[in-house]
RNA sequence: GGUGGGGUUCCCGAGUGGCUAAAGGGAGCAGACUGUAAAUCUGCCGGCGUAGCCUUCGGAGGUUCGAAUCCUCCCCCCACCA
């Protein structure tokens, strides 16, 4: 243990370990993880915060936001934040908790995505903080020997042991030898980086300690590691992601964002509030103690949830904005306030004829369907209506002669108008 | 390397020459009821201006009037053997 005499400086610890394990589930090896915080503190030497994402979606969600805003604690507290653009582990995939390979992505869609990361990502985050390195930076200059010398840090039976392959062998989905480097790969990111902390998702801990026998392995200090939890999806039932379309994305519209929030499941409620918002300790109790009482609909809490997420990814006001736009459309069934146009000549540009507007086209050409016999199904399903009055004819045709709104489903409007 | 068993639509899984765009379940979408929650019920659930066509049963060829179904080669998974 290091000394620590001062009380300022132990009062500075406790307030920083305080804030750092707060929502955490691990803090690997405990006692290790204190000595370097207070020794970080006592010798004013900032920690190097690690985490890696692979930029293989364009989108960042709530779910990423968890570890996300926990490395923006540590970078109000002073530490440096290291994000890693993984490039090249984009292109290999990580295995965890997938059931089966990844497909690959060009490296032109690694690029794109890398670039709508980064803005989002200082959503978040202070720019001017934080240091942004992609992983191709080191991998490329990597010949087959280095790779092979990295290959024997690590033996099968260890990358085996993991409960992703497991499951994979035992039902047989195939692994590539190439996935196995992941865990290395990522490791060795936290040589390059000399990382001191680094954070991720419980179903991280596996690579996360890896990089701590890599660490060792390029005799450089092993990082502690931080485990955040997984936040479920919209659905309720598996983990927030991009593939699985359950996710709320920090780049959404007010609106989706609010509404999305409104559709999870009331158990999420409480968790959301703990994992996705900066709710304080006081306001999670009350929270807590609000959702548990009988008289209290939860809707009215998820309502103050969705309007706290939208008010931190959009400026201020916004979220109000939104519930009360949620209300008009969905409780008392009125239009949005604004929703998307066609003009008469935006139609022509879809090949749509203003005079003779086929229904079927317009739904599926203006996007509000996949395909034509997507819209056909949703007019015989009674799902669409033009300026309020049902439409069940699938052969519909009108000319447009005065404005007119379009609705498909619950949440679908179209707006078109003859100039 | 050998022998045997497998690969079916988003997922699981039935189908072993035409009646098969392919049973059933799940997921999803829409409708009713609601709080865009849950539960329940109903309909849809490859594409095309709905008419027959086109695409789809690991991949590529072939047999046949006709193939998810038969043959050949290849790829992948599983079991046992080496």
């Amino acid at each position: 243990m290091e000394e620590f005499d001062s009380p300022d400086l132990l009062k500075e610890f406790k307030h920083q370990w305080d804030i750092i394990t707060r929502g955490a589930v691990d803090v690997l090896p405990e006692g290790e993880f204190e000595d370097k915080l207070k020794k970080s503190i006592k010798e004013n030497q900032p920690l190097r915060v690690k985490q890696g994402f692979d930029p293989t979606s364009p989108d960042i969600h709530l779910g990423h936001t968890v570890g996300i805003r926990k490395l923006k604690q540590f970078q109000d507290l002073g530490h440096k934040i290291v994000l890693i653009v993984g490039d090249y582990t984009a292109l290999v995939g990580d295995p965890s908790g997938q059931s089966a390979t990844r497909k690959p992505l060009t490296h032109d869609e690694v690029m794109y995505n890398a670039e709508t990361y980064q803005t989002q990502f200082f959503k978040v985050l202070d720019r001017s903080k934080t240091e942004v390195r992609f992983n191709g930076e080191w991998f490329k200059e990597m010949s087959f020997t280095d790779i092979m010398h990295l290959a024997t840090k690590f033996t099968v039976a260890r990358l085996l042991e993991r409960d992703d392959f497991t499951k994979r062998m035992r039902r047989g989905i195939p692994i590539s030898i190439h996935e196995l480097f992941y865990p290395l790969m990522q490791g060795y990111d936290s040589v390059a980086i000399k990382a001191s902390v680094e954070i991720g998702a419980t179903e991280q801990t596996f690579n996360l300690l890896a990089g701590r026998t890599i660490q060792e392995a390029y005799n450089v200090e092993p990082q502690l590691v931080l485990t955040m939890p997984i936040l479920i999806g919209l659905d309720g039932e598996m983990k927030m992601s991009k593939s699985l379309g359950n996710y709320i994305g920090i780049d959404e519209p007010a609106r989706e964002i609010f509404g999305k929030a409104m559709s999870i499941p009331d158990e999420l409620i409480y968790n959301y509030f703990e994992l996705a918002t900066d709710a304080t300790a006081e306001r999670l109790v009350k929270i807590k103690q609000a959702l548990s009482q009988p008289d209290v609909n939860p809707m009215t809490i998820k309502k103050q949830l969705g309007e706290k997420l939208v008010d931190m990814y959009h400026p201020n006001g916004a979220g109000k904005q939104a519930r009360e736009e949620f209300e008009r459309v969905f409780s008392k069934k009125q239009l949005p306030d604004d929703m998307p146009t066609k003009t008469a000549a935006q139609l022509a540009d879809l090949e749509i004829d203003p005079k003779k507007i086929y229904l079927v086209h317009l739904i599926a050409k203006s996007g509000l369907a996949k395909s034509n016999s997507e819209a056909r199904k949703l007019i015989s399903a009674g799902g669409v209506s033009l300026n309020g009055d049902k439409v069940t004819d699938v052969d519909y045709e009108f000319e447009l002669a005065e404005e007119t709104v379009l609705k498909v489903g619950k949440r679908r409007f179209l707006k078109i108008c003859p100039n």
